[in-house]
RNA sequence: GCGUGGGUGGCGGAGCGGUCAAUCGCAUCAGACUGUAAAUCUGACGCCUUUAUGGCUACGUAGGUUCAAAUCCUACCCCACGCA
């Protein structure tokens, strides 16, 4: 089970100071999630994440069902044992899996989209590797090919055995090119589910109910009130809210102001640096993003440049030479003892080292930067 | 010296009369990425410009054949291997 406290609550905006507190611990929030996929933080170490001012993690049921099975983490007594780590960890149910592997795959968009199209999934339409049926969602798995079915009931038994603090009800993130008629029908299938989640789970985890709708403000509010009405223990809000960080802002706004307040609320997925203020203000209280990770994989670096968030592409050549650090400011492991010249080397001479070097930064770098905005809550600044 | 096989864009290497500024790989230059099928994907990559079913210069060098040559012929220069 969970408790959860709120601190104080911004006069300025939204935002509130709180703790979380779980079985494995307690995290003050607002609190970037640092994910962990496959139970790792892509290149980390368990205990790099403490180095990098890691709190909470979230890994994902789907993967974890496929690789290594839920039953082989239960065997190693659970995640938290299997993977050496003893704080607070979520499962992801799966639920964003219907998407990015059905309608995200067929149409290669995100869950945001970043260009305009003239394409529309209608009520009734199927994705081409994912068939989502009233019972929930069939598969096929990556690794062998072979079927497997995800239904809420199915999510919710994977995510007891997995073993996490907080998990989450079994979802359909709709694709941003889905039409009204597709999320409604889509939403009313995500309640019935949230219905069988809680009717399943046995275990004391606690559940976060998942708010959607997609970008279209009557959905959202109508889901937010279902979600609010079951014994859940908290929100998870998903699926897209528009294309940008206005129409994201005052979505989550819209959101936000039908939830009890009491009740912890996470963001799922959303988290560029540059919309991470905007989130907390309006009172997201955690919320994960794979950004951290994923950029530095690719060779870029966050960095705040003149109070602007900025990103350094470090296989530009223009780095060789330099002997800074990626952030002079920034007091990171990386930071402290190698510069962007020599990052920059070893991501063109293809190096593992330097996609973990970068990782710890931008984990750093965000988990530092969520530090400071709840430090500036608590002042009053924000 | 003789014989054989070669010399193509930064490199490797296709092409062997027209659809070739030239497949492809590497390198290079840049871009994308929001609950991670992601150490991935995309674009550019002779020069010029009004960026175009545009112009120019190019496939060792110099000639030639042909309406048309990286592709055929001749000479020369270089390289590799083999034999003396």
């Amino acid at each position: 089970m969970i408790n959860f406290k709120i601190t104080k609550k911004s006069k300025k905006s939204n935002a509130r100071i709180g703790v979380l507190s779980t079985p494995h611990g307690s995290i003050e929030t607002p609190s970037y999630v640092n994910v962990a996929t496959q139970a790792v933080v892509k290149t980390f170490t368990s205990e790099d994440i403490k180095d990098s001012g890691g709190q909470i993690l979230i890994a994902n049921t789907y993967h974890l069902h496929i690789r290594p099975g839920e039953d082989a983490i239960k065997k190693h007594g659970g995640i938290h044992q299997f993977m050496n780590w003893n704080g607070p960890i979520m499962t992801d149910s799966g639920g964003f899996q219907v998407f990015s592997l059905g309608f995200g795959k067929d149409y290669g968009t995100g869950k945001i989209l970043k260009q305009k199209s003239s394409e529309k999934i209608v009520s009734g339409s199927q994705p081409k590797a994912v068939k989502i049926t009233e019972q929930g969602v069939e598969f096929r798995s990556y690794i062998d090919g072979k079927k497997l079915f995800l239904g809420p009931a199915e999510s919710i038994k994977i995510q007891e055995k997995i073993g996490a603090d907080i998990i989450f009800a079994f979802d359909e993130c709709t694709s941003p090119l889905a039409d009204h008629e597709y999320n409604a029908r889509a939403l009313e299938r995500t309640q019935r589910w949230l219905q069988t989640c809680i009717k399943v789970k046995k275990s004391d985890q606690a559940l976060y109910g998942i708010v959607q709708g997609g970008k279209f403000k009557d959905l959202r509010i109508a889901s937010a009130r279902y979600t609010t009405a079951q014994a859940v223990d908290g929100f998870g809000i998903g699926g897209e809210f528009g294309d940008s960080t206005t129409t994201m802002k005052s979505m989550l706004h819209t959101v936000l102001k039908e939830l009890p307040e009491q009740k912890p609320r996470h963001l799922l997925g959303i988290g560029h640096v540059k919309d991470v203020e905007t989130v907390i203000k309006e009172g997201v209280d955690t919320f994960d993003c794979i950004t951290p990770t994923h950029y530095a994989r690719h060779g870029y670096a966050f960095v705040i440049y003149k109070s602007k968030w900025t990103k350094l592409n470090l296989n530009n050549k223009k780095y060789l030479l330099s002997k800074e650090p990626i952030d002079k400011n920034c007091d990171c492991f990386t930071c402290k003892n190698y510069t962007r010249g020599y990052i920059h080397h070893l991501l063109r001479a293809y190096e593992i080292t330097p996609l973990r070097l970068l990782s710890i930064h931008n984990v750093y770098a965000f988990n530092k930067y969520v530090e400071n905005l709840r430090g500036a809550i608590k002042k009053g600044a924000l």
